[in-house]
RNA sequence: CGGAACGUAGCGCAGCGUGGUCAGCGCGCCGGCUUCGGGAGCCGGGGGUCGCAGGUUCGAAUCCUGCCGUUCCGACCA
């Protein structure tokens, strides 16, 4: 390619809109352009990359014995309506009608259109089976931002694997764990995998491919002694035993005029410390007012409560369904001696004694509560959000977190999709069994945008070989030198013959402006071609990444790189 | 969906308070000359229904109303 044909457009300002780092390179780079809200144009840089993306992704997939196939993009609501996504998902998915009236919808993800297909499955013989595609989703997220990290209209590589049973599911999902972190390794990402919250639709396990960045949007916890790791929503530590000071006799009224916080209460009273406080949230679960109870110094994690509910349907209840329920305001609340509503508490809170609470009357407290004789705990669940610095669950380190973008995320859905779907098949019995499936997603853009994040300097992007949009470049100093052009274009056809991606930047610019538009680009390899060197016989060859610069050898400088270039792929 | 900000040339912005040579600047773009190893200089150009629609006024980029769009914070995110 030629630069000077090659429609590049780069800008020297950050875009006014931009806030990530990768939002602002990859449009001044020139490989993106917004169409609207979270919805983005590939130009020729950021095709070639989401390219070798795809090719990474595709080579990975094939090498555990996936198919690849391409489903529609457009689906009829009916299929929807049978595994009940049609009503349950809310916001996010855009329906529409044909000229017929027919529902449809445009995918947000394919579980039903490719169950639908596994639905011609029929023996256990023909299991397991994975299947993929590359396919646009487009999700009506209520808030996109910092570019292609979070659109509404993105590219995915999802997978479905169809087993016989659970054991089969567990080797398929092993199977991809192995080949998502393959992935990222060749995306250029140190990936953490971590255990996530599945969501409430269906699911036993699922595992989060988090990599590390400021403009993340998730929350991880990382053990700095062990593997551990996980998602906030479900990240658990370990909390050191309390012992509590002996207190003799029954509960004790307190009154506490105008304290309404847990910082308001401890600073009161110095038996009242956060960490002996029972802290009591109501929530709207299902319709049902219910109790939620965690220490004092602990937050509630409300994906915890949505897994462990097993419902959606969960918001802080208002002042006056409290009102009403309890009678008294947030603020002065306590569960001793509820018995009409559900009350769930947090294992920290378990085996305390000697604590405070609210009374249930504004204004006023209790202290001397235990726990096990004072409050009708209905059941005990792991709600606390974990903290920066806690004790690790399985070893002795402690709990880091980090903002971390997921960048893929694989799920053990089970029979979810297949029971509605018909998709079974007869096992060796000659029994009907309802299909085992998994599903396995990656984002094309989101990744290109989470390379960026992690591999960038002041100058622009610095893209790994394996998703350079062009491994090298050549630049031409002065065009009108013959001799440069002369020489550029010997080593050009070299490059060429060596299968490298190369650009020549034949442009009639200063140097200065080649320079930096070839590392704003992020291109791994330049060669500097100017009649400077050229008086010895020599090129430039300056690596991208870390700027080591090399003279080479005018005859050598195809070569050269080629070698630096093809060793570096993988 | 709640809160906030913004919308003027391809990009980045000023101008709106106190309506009237306010249609402007920088970069980019086109032509010319000189330059040419880190975003050149000079000269000359092209380019905008001031987001849209109403309204107020002799007169609206500027004031009022409505709408649309984009961004940020939060909620949400199978």
């Amino acid at each position: 390619m030629r630069w000077s044909q090659a429609f590049i457009p780069t800008l020297r300002d950050d875009p006014a809109d931009a806030e990530a780092v990768s939002h602002k390179l990859l449009v001044r780079g020139g490989f993106i352009r917004q169409l609207m809200a979270g919805s983005y144009s590939l130009l020729p840089l950021g095709k070639r990359v989401a390219d070798k993306i795809t090719q990474i992704i595709r080579d990975e997939m094939n090498a555990i014995d996936g198919q690849e196939f391409e489903l529609p993009v457009v689906h009829p609501g009916e299929i929807w309506k049978k595994t009940g996504r049609w009503d349950n998902v809310e916001g996010i998915l855009v329906k529409f009608k044909d000229r017929k009236d027919t529902d449809l919808l445009l995918a947000m993800t394919h579980e039903e259109i490719f169950a639908f297909v596994a639905s011609e499955l029929s023996s256990y013989k023909q299991l397991p089976q994975m299947w993929y595609h590359f396919q646009t989703k487009f999700r009506d997220e209520a808030r996109p931002k910092s570019g292609l990290l979070r659109v509404r209209e993105f590219v995915m590589k999802d997978s479905y694997s169809f087993d016989i049973d659970e054991a089969g599911l567990d080797v398929q999902f092993q199977r991809h764990r192995a080949a998502y972190v393959r992935i990222f390794e060749r995306l250029g990402m140190s990936v953490i995998p971590v255990a996530a919250s599945s969501g409430s639709m269906g699911g036993s396990e699922s595992i989060e491919f988090m990599v590390e960045s400021s403009a993340g949007e998730d929350i991880i916890a990382v053990c700095s002694s062990c593997d551990y790791a996980a998602n906030l929503e479900r990240a658990t530590s370990r909390v050191p035993v309390a012992t509590d000071e002996p207190w003799e006799g029954d509960i004790e009224r307190v009154a506490t005029p105008d304290i309404r916080t847990i910082a308001q209460l401890a600073a009161a009273f110095e038996f009242a410390s956060a960490d002996r406080q029972i802290k009591s949230l109501a929530y709207i679960v299902d319709g049902q007012l219910t109790l939620v109870l965690v220490r004092g110094d602990h937050d509630v994690q409300e994906q915890k409560l949505i897994d462990g509910f097993g419902t959606e349907h969960i918001r802080p209840a208002h002042p006056e369904e409290i009102q009403e329920a309890l009678g008294a305001m947030p603020g002065s609340l306590g569960a001793v001696g509820v018995t009409h509503l559900p009350v769930v508490a947090d294992p920290a809170l378990e085996g305390r004694s000697n604590m405070i609470t609210g009374a249930n009357e504004d204004d006023w407290h209790v202290r001397g509560v235990d726990i096990g004789r004072d409050i009708a705990v209905g059941r005990w669940l792991d709600v606390r959000a974990v903290t920066e610095g806690e004790r690790c669950p399985d070893c002795d380190g402690v709990l880091a977190l980090e903002r971390t973008i997921e960048i893929g995320h694989i799920f053990k859905l089970g029979t979810y999709y297949s029971v509605p779907l018909g998709a079974s098949v007869l096992d060796a019995d000659g029994k009907e069994k309802p299909i085992v499936m998994g599903s396995y997603g990656i984002g094309i853009g989101r990744n290109m945008a989470a390379v960026v994040e992690n591999s960038h300097d002041e100058s622009g992007i610095v893209w790994p070989v394996n998703l350079a949009p062009y491994e090298a470049v050549i630049t031409v100093v002065k065009i009108a030198d013959e001799p440069s052009m002369a020489a550029a274009e010997e080593i050009y056809r070299g490059l060429l013959e060596a299968g490298i991606d190369v650009i020549i930047d034949d442009r009639n610019e200063r140097p200065g402006v080649k320079f930096a538009d070839a590392e704003l680009v992020g291109i791994p390899y330049r060669i500097t071609v100017g009649p400077r060197g050229l008086a010895e016989g020599i090129v430039e060859v300056v690596r991208r990444s870390g700027g080591d610069v090399a003279r080479i050898a005018l005859e050598e400088a195809a070569a050269h790189v080629a070698s630096a270039v093809t060793t570096e792929r993988f």
